[in-house]
DNA sequence: TCTGGGGTCCTAGGACCC
DNA sequence: TCTGGGGTCCTAGGACCC
């Protein structure tokens, strides 16, 4: 048996640990930008506010039910999941972390009827330690898994644990459950599916497996078959990313290519960093830049370039370099740029470089060790601590951050500030 | 005034190889 | 008269996840 670990309205319930005054309140937290709402409190559910929603739509709502709004934290709630994550692990060594807010739990060789009482357990205990609501679901698959923590956090009577243990259990599940609802299914799927008449998830498991292979290729087979009982999602063992992009909107537009340029260099240098994160180099190197894609009325402009690398690198100071070039060749006056990003690919291990026979940089052994020092200078709470200067400080195109709550765990001033 | 930021996987089709 | 069969690799696009 499986079970999902699921966080309960994360980065709402983040919020609310350092402020407690605000449960049973209405509280949204905002995308980067205070751009769109990315997660809401049952509360802001109830008078209407939906996650997506930019929150400029929905100013009036949000006045009128005097609605607490946040800007992302995001290194906020990476610290509170580590706590969760602790938590979790300490009390059953066997789980895999699938996101900042979930986690699947191995339950195998523990009593089956011993298991809604311990998760009980394990869920008093994460909030008690965290003051982080979770709700857990409980079942033979990942993907049944997933449909009883949907019932276990929708369906009071629950009190936060559901277990599908039989095959009666898994049927009723099914039949109430709408198919869009399903892990790996997605809503973009269900007209589609609703034109074929298939309307709930019991529906969809009674299609033949050739059937669902034609329409849903091998993803819908697998979900299928994890929907009868039949495990077929592995461990993820994903341990390095294969791309990785780093991009934001901007705070305000900006036209000028030294602008543009330090923001390039920023998420460049974010993008190395993660790469030396993982223990991996890129050779392949593409940064964007766009305008406002809603201001139609406005000339757009969505140039991207790329480049393969001579030889692979994690260097902040080599990708900087080859980045600029790039700028140089799309960028052009007279737009408002509103957005930009960068993204290495082309990963492999650090150890595993292949020596390039014109390769100019010398020393990059030393500079690795630059780096490192670098990276620890950086790490923990102490973000940009040391950077390069091309990057500048306080441009124009940085975030808005109108909401945001302070750094209450790393930061000694945040801890003073809470009630 | 104002609309997020990451990722992964699968398939079809074209280019190219023998 | 008449034109196979099998493979790999790459890319774009779509769909999904949080």
């Amino acid at each position: 048996m499986f079970a999902l670990v699921d966080c309960n309205n994360f980065f709402v319930s983040c919020e609310r640990v350092f402020r407690p005054e605000l449960r049973n309140r209405p509280v949204c937290v905002l995308s980067n930008n205070d751009g769109c709402i990315v997660a809401l409190s049952n509360e802001a559910k109830a008078i209407g506010l939906k996650r997506g929603s930019p929150l400029f739509k929905v100013r009036d709502i949000v006045r009128t039910y005097g609605v607490t709004v946040f800007s992302s934290n995001y290194s906020l709630y990476a610290g509170l999941s580590a706590r969760v994550m602790r938590v979790l692990s300490e009390s059953y060594p066997d789980i895999e972390i699938y996101s900042i807010d979930e986690a699947f739990v191995d339950l195998e060789g523990l009593p089956i009827e011993e298991l809604p009482a311990r998760m009980m357990e394990l869920k008093r205990k994460i909030q008690k330690w965290t003051g982080i609501p979770v709700s857990i679901g409980i079942a033979e698959t990942k993907t049944l898994a997933k449909v009883a923590g949907h019932y276990a956090k929708h369906y009071a009577g629950y009190g936060g644990v559901c277990m599908i243990d039989t095959d009666e259990k898994r049927k009723k599940a099914l039949q109430r459950l709408p198919v869009g609802e399903v892990w790996g299914v997605g809503r973009r799927s269900q007209p589609k599916l609703d034109a074929m008449h298939i309307y709930t998830a019991w529906d969809y498991v009674q299609m033949s497996e050739n059937w669902v292979r034609h329409h849903f290729s091998t993803i819908g087979v697998r979900t299928r078959n994890e929907l009868m009982g039949l495990p077929c999602v592995e461990t993820s063992e994903i341990e390095t990313k294969q791309s990785i992009c780093t991009s934001r909107s901007f705070g305000e537009t900006v036209s000028e290519k030294e602008q543009l340029l330090s923001s390039i260099v920023y998420f460049t240098t974010a993008c190395a960093q993660k790469l030396r994160a993982q223990h991996t180099v890129a050779n392949i190197l593409s940064i964007f830049a766009s305008t406002d894609r809603f201001k139609t009325e406005l000339p757009q402009y969505r140039p991207f370039a790329t480049i393969k690398l001579p030889v692979p690198t994690a260097d902040t100071s080599e990708l900087i370099a080859y980045a600029t070039k790039l700028l140089d060749g799309i960028y052009r006056p007279g737009f408002l740029y509103k957005k930009a990003g960068a993204i290495v690919s082309g990963i492999m291990d650090d150890a595993a470089v292949q020596q390039n026979l014109f390769d100019v940089v010398e020393n990059r052994d030393k500079r690795q060790n630059l780096f490192r020092a670098i990276d620890r200078l950086n790490s923990g709470g102490n973000g940009g601590t040391v950077h390069f200067a091309a990057q500048g400080t306080n441009e124009r195109w940085q975030s808005r951050k109108d909401h945001v709550s302070p750094d209450y765990l790393n930061d000694i001033n945040g801890l003073l500030k809470v009630k």
